[in-house]
DNA sequence: AGCACGCCGACT
DNA sequence: GTCGGCGTGCTC
């Protein structure tokens, strides 16, 4: 028997954590016979429900306070939750405030793994001494023996598929004794990925990158690297190289993408180099695929996984290598439900694994620069290769000195190498980070603004759809006939830039351009994103109207021209990241333009050319920016110099919400090196119909800030109609 | 998370 | 007098 097991042999009683919100264990007897251990994932009966759980000890207490304690169902054998991932858990859960069985829920996301694996039929010839031979074959049980001639063993769909017969030909033939029919489980197939194929030769620089991979590999303990290198730098062909070392020494390998790379030729990279389809990780998974995966994850089948942020969570078992690309993007923060940051977390459970992590990025993170500078990071820089000759431009183009008419954006300069840039028979780029028409529509004879019904936030008119949109709770109405408050009719005009009005103003003076826009609106899902890359690369389209960078593992050859519409506008507002995020941006396309014979070219238009940042994009500069960015955040005691945390109140009902809020700020404590601000009411004070209210927690860099928002918070128990949100680290400061 | 229990408004 | 709304609390 079990040592662990309680030496009174009739039951054991085992704690279990349940994928729900809730922080607290529930107990159960287990059969001694289920052998449970930490980290056994079981089925467990809960009020009527019956749900999957993990064992997170077992005890010999009595438990007298509880008198009926419950039976623990069974046991699943598909795999134990190693101790790495169970104390990732925990880790996630302290470091968010999130309750740890939120946690375990996005751990167990697949719950259908757990059902027992549909078996196939199977069919071989039946044995000669037992074969009955009919006299007379018909056609179609000729073509099912034909089917034996090339194998000894089919599936039942394959069997269909070659003989081209029905199922029942089949059954009969089974029935009288030709074909032996069994059944067995088939999981499907993830190949190994073939790490012995022909490598590209790399530059003396790429092979101590290499060579400093190589020996955090084979260190076999936790090290964090962040590689930084622009397009061409070779960056992906170095961590592809670690990933192999790893693969080699029989370990599992993660690599967390943004999810826009997904179905990408960005993919197709991979299979270049390693001959096999990598095993993927996101959203857009269908449920079998992402049964099948996450199984053969837990299994060991999956050597290498290229996931998005939730595939942090997978069950891996024998983790040897995690790389984070594009480790900069916002992407990685998740802000619904657990509200992580998996570039960090990543980080931890390297840490927990004690394996090494490649953080990769074009333009690496303040708060990765930050942990170089302190020696707890180490990295290594790539240059590209090509010259500078080829070195796109950069120019600030100052829009005061031009005189824009109204509900016009492009400023002279801007038109004029858009039209050099058409004739030359390349692409343009303009990036406006403002979805739809215009962000705001009023009334030209009372000034009246249309206000969406449940949120404090202007409704955005979306010209494509002709709806009038809600950016945050998604309500969509059309246009009305006459303004709501004075009645008149078709008296609305619009202000303000977005893609689709910029569209209409390139459309104006360049009436034959193809243009595309790409925003959330019009590139959803990864099959979109292709067809967009794909009419870029083929030159169906001459100009790309984008909200953001689409860059991510794509090569545009022939985009010549970019042109930043508004570039102020990153670098307003209370986000202290706002700066960074322009200039990632601006710093990332400088990296992807142009070819190799085709000098590019960057317009920046802003309303402030004398600002530090404009300056530092414009001369390219990335030590001044970074010394600029430090400073100021230094300064305000900003992440990473200090934390940051945000705290949401938010309800239905306004009196609610203020009481909430002010009973939270009565216990607010008064602490060294923390400063709380609010409680104010969040920038969109009304979301959906909720009030919103807001503190921000700023605490110096030695401060536990979740001590100090635990302790804070233990007392609040508000009514289940307010809900009060921590943000540990916030990226939306809305 | 789900699900029952319980207490108030408007229907047969 | 009952039907159903959701606010509250509990689940080993
Ligand atoms: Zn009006
Ligand atoms: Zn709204």
């Amino acid at each position: 028997m079990h040592s662990l097991l309680p030496l009174n042999n009739q039951s054991c009683v085992v704690s279990v954590l349940l994928p729900l919100p809730l922080n607290k264990e529930y107990h159960y007897n287990a059969n001694p016979m289920l052998e449970l251990n930490r980290g056994d994932l079981v089925e467990v009966p809960f009020s009527r429900r019956r749900l999957l759980g993990v064992v997170l000890s077992l005890s010999n207490e009595t438990h007298a306070e509880l008198k009926r304690l419950r039976w623990v169902i069974r046991r699943f054998d598909l795999l134990r939750l190693p101790k790495n991932l169970i104390d990732l858990v925990e880790w996630t859960a302290s470091w968010t405030l999130a309750p740890r069985g939120s946690v375990l829920r996005m751990v167990l996301s697949t719950p259908s793994a757990f059902d027992s694996p549909k078996s196939i039929l199977f069919y071989a010839l039946a044995s000669q001494e037992n074969r009955i031979c009919p006299k007379r074959l018909t056609n179609a049980r000729r073509r099912v023996l034909s089917v034996f001639n090339d194998c000894i063993v089919i599936d039942h769909k394959n069997l269909l598929r070659k003989a081209v017969v029905g199922s029942r030909v089949i059954k009969s033939m089974v029935e009288s004794g030709i074909l032996d029919c069994s059944s067995a489980i088939q999981y499907p197939i993830f190949e190994p990925p073939d790490i012995t194929g022909e490598w590209e030769i790399l530059n003396t620089e790429q092979q101590k990158a290499v060579k400093i991979l190589s020996s955090r590999i084979n260190a076999n303990r936790f090290s964090v690297t962040a590689v930084e290198g622009i397009k061409g730098s070779g960056k992906t062909e170095v961590y592809f190289r670690a990933i192999a070392e790893t693969l080699a020494a029989g370990k599992q390998v993660l690599v967390l993408l943004p999810e826009i790379v997904f179905s990408s030729e960005w993919l197709e990279r991979f299979t270049d180099r390693f001959a096999v389809k990598p095993a993927v990780w996101h959203s857009a998974l269908q449920v079998r695929v992402r049964r099948d995966t996450w199984r053969a994850v837990a299994k060991g089948s999956v050597r290498v996984l290229f996931g998005a942020r939730s595939a942090l969570f997978l069950p891996f078992n024998e983790l040897g290598l995690i790389v984070v690309d594009e480790e900069h993007e916002s992407y990685y923060k998740q802000d619904v439900g657990v509200v992580y940051h998996a570039r960090d977390m990543a980080v931890v459970r390297a840490r927990l694994e004690g394996i090494p992590i490649i953080l990769v990025s074009t333009t690496l993170s303040l708060e990765t620069v930050e942990n170089v500078r302190q020696g707890r990071y180490t990295s290594i820089h790539l240059a590209a290769f090509c010259s500078d000759i080829n070195k796109p431009e950069v120019a600030l183009i100052d829009l005061r000195k031009y005189s824009l008419d109204r509900g016009n954006f492009l400023s002279q300069p801007l038109i004029q190498a858009m039209q050099n840039t058409l004739d030359k028979g390349e692409q343009s780029m303009l990036f406006i980070n403002r979805r739809g028409y215009a962000p705001l529509t009023l009334c030209n004879n009372c000034g009246h603004r249309l206000k969406c019904s449940k949120c404090t936030a202007w409704l955005v008119m979306h010209q494509m759809l002709n709806q009038l949109i809600c950016h945050y709770c998604g309500l969509s109405t059309s246009l009305p006939k006459c303004c709501p408050l004075c009645n008149i009719r078709d008296s609305f005009i619009f202000s303000g830039p977005g893609v689709e009005r910029l569209a209409e103003e390139m459309l104006l003076r360049f009436p034959d351009v193809k243009f595309q826009i790409a925003s959330s609106d019009t590139v959803k899902g990864p099959n979109s994103t292709a067809e967009l890359v794909r009419s870029m690369q083929s030159k169906e389209i001459n100009v790309v109207i984008s909200t953001q960078s689409i860059f991510k593992g794509y090569n545009f050859p022939f985009l010549t021209l970019v042109g930043v519409v508004d570039a102020d506008l990153g670098l307003t507002g209370c986000d202290p990241r706002a700066c960074e995020r322009t200039y990632q941006l601006l710093h990332q396309v400088v990296g992807h333009v142009g070819g190799a014979s085709r000098p590019a070219k960057i317009l920046v238009q802003t309303l402030a050319p004398e600002n530090p940042v404009m300056q530092a994009i414009a001369s390219g500069d990335r030590e001044s920016f970074l010394r600029f960015e430090i400073n100021q955040r230094k300064a305000f005691g900003m992440p990473p110099y200090g934390k940051l945390a945000a705290i949401v109140i938010s309800s239905l009902n306004l009196k609610q919400v203020d009481e909430v809020a002010q009973l939270i700020a009565k216990a607010m404590p008064r602490l060294n090196g923390v400063i709380i601000l609010g409680p104010i009411p969040a920038p969109i004070a009304v979301i959906r119909c909720y009030h919103r209210r807001r503190f921000i927690v700023r605490a110096d860099r030695k401060v536990n800030i979740q001590k100090v928002l635990r302790d804070w918070l233990a007392a609040i128990r508000p009514k289940s109609s307010v809900r009060i949100k921590v943000d540990v680290d916030p990226y939306n400061f809305m």
